[in-house]
DNA sequence: ACTCCACAGGAAGGATTGGGCA
DNA sequence: TGCCCAATCCTTCCTGTGGAGT
């Protein structure tokens, strides 16, 4: 029934947005100004809107009409230098691989260097910006656009320099949730572009878009899931008994996929959390103590104190994998969906009674 | 009302890693 | 080779929070 995986992937970028002409028209008109310092942008909304997508539409089109030079980059958990060293990297007159130890300064300079025309820096994931350099850095230098992706624009606004601050106040562009109209559109137009013969009806889409409330992310993943479920339950088409459970599903195999790219130490945490209905911090930090003298017995990573188990279980719960609630002392922690499986297997727990 | 307690999470600093360079 | 620099990931220390005990 999928006729092409690709279009379902959340790189995917479609040959025209959607329900964006507005935002895509604004943004191209900021960053075709006279003025160098009003070209600045912040894209802000809620996970899953298509901050991206808009972004990349965008610039990829202005690549088109103008000759300019566009860089991306994922800023999600990078310091100054890190987001500095990969701009650099992916500049194309820039080395391809620039070691982690270069002085920042010198990264800098690097890049003045490398840049020849106008050029525009989209740093994604740029929730945690303001903790670095990195945005005052490149809004300084000549010929160079900066677009900023953020969850929460207003905090990040605040939490930024004065003056950078509100030179990209200035391009602030907020996105909203897609209205359940809207996103069935788009998934119209996904289902022409990635299945076969039209399988699913009007009013499926609009079911999925109403159930995940406008994020369009949820939406494609769900549109995706029903197409898999109609396929393992033998129907040729999509029937509504698939996209009532396609939420689900989608939920379930997005979580799959964030589960396995975290490393050793929160697959220890997810297990022990998974092992029972739930359990506080200290039945928690009890059991790690117990299996991680069996579990870590001779691997290269070491048992971790419990400062650094709870932002691992931070992690975790930003992930969507568990949860947690409660003020802190009697706080509880639990699994989001049972049937994720934890990767590692955690020793028989001894009874108690 | 006061103190105690268990815990969360911020800040600072240390150990370790790894590439560049004399 | 040994030193430098920066990043990373951890620990230690600390302050804040809110329920429980007196």
């Amino acid at each position: 029934m999928i006729a092409d995986p690709r279009v379902f992937d959340d790189e995917f970028v479609p040959p025209d947005l959607l329900h964006r002409e507005n935002e895509i028209e604004q943004l191209l008109r900021r960053f075709t100004t006279r003025h160098p310092a009003e070209s600045d942008v912040l894209i802000s909304g809620p996970s899953g809107v298509g901050k991206t997508v808009l972004a990349r539409t965008a610039v990829d089109h202005l690549e088109t009409q103008t000759d300019i030079t566009r860089v991306f980059v994922d800023s999600l958990g990078k310091t100054t230098g890190r987001v500095l060293r990969a701009t650099l990297e992916q500049l194309p007159r820039g080395p391809d691989d620039v070691a982690q130890t270069l002085p920042t300064q010198d990264v800098c300079r690097e890049i003045r260097e490398a840049i020849t025309g106008e050029t525009i820096v989209v740093l994604d994931e740029g929730d945690d910006l303001p903790q670095t350099n990195a945005v005052g850095e490149l809004l300084a230098m000549a010929n160079v656009t900066v677009v900023v992706i953020a969850h929460n624009g207003t905090d990040w606004l605040s939490q930024l320099d004065v003056t950078d601050g509100h030179r990209l106040d200035q391009g602030h562009l907020e996105l909203d949730r897609y209205g359940v109209d809207e996103l069935a559109d788009i998934l119209e137009r996904r289902s022409r572009q990635g299945l076969h013969g039209e399988p699913v009806s009007r009013a499926q889409l609009e079911a999925i878009a109403n159930e995940v409330a406008g994020v369009a992310r949820y939406g494609i993943q769900s549109l995706r899931s029903a197409a898999v479920l109609a396929r393992e339950r033998g129907h040729r088409r999509i029937r509504d008994r698939d996209v009532d459970d396609a939420y689900e599903h989608a939920r379930h195999r997005m979580r799959k996929l964030s589960l396995s790219s975290l490393p050793f130490h929160h697959q220890v945490l997810y297990a022990i959390v998974h092992e029972t209905e739930e359990l506080s911090a200290s039945e928690l930090h009890d059991r790690y103590d117990a299996v991680s003298e069996e579990l870590y017995a001779g691997s290269t990573p070491q048992p971790v104190g419990e400062r650094a188990r709870r932002g691992k279980l931070s992690k975790l719960a930003e992930y969507d994998l568990i949860d947690y609630d409660g003020p802190t002392r009697d706080r509880l922690y639990w699994i989001l969906d049972e049937d994720v499986e934890p990767k590692v297997e955690l020793p028989e727990p001894v009874s108690s009674h």
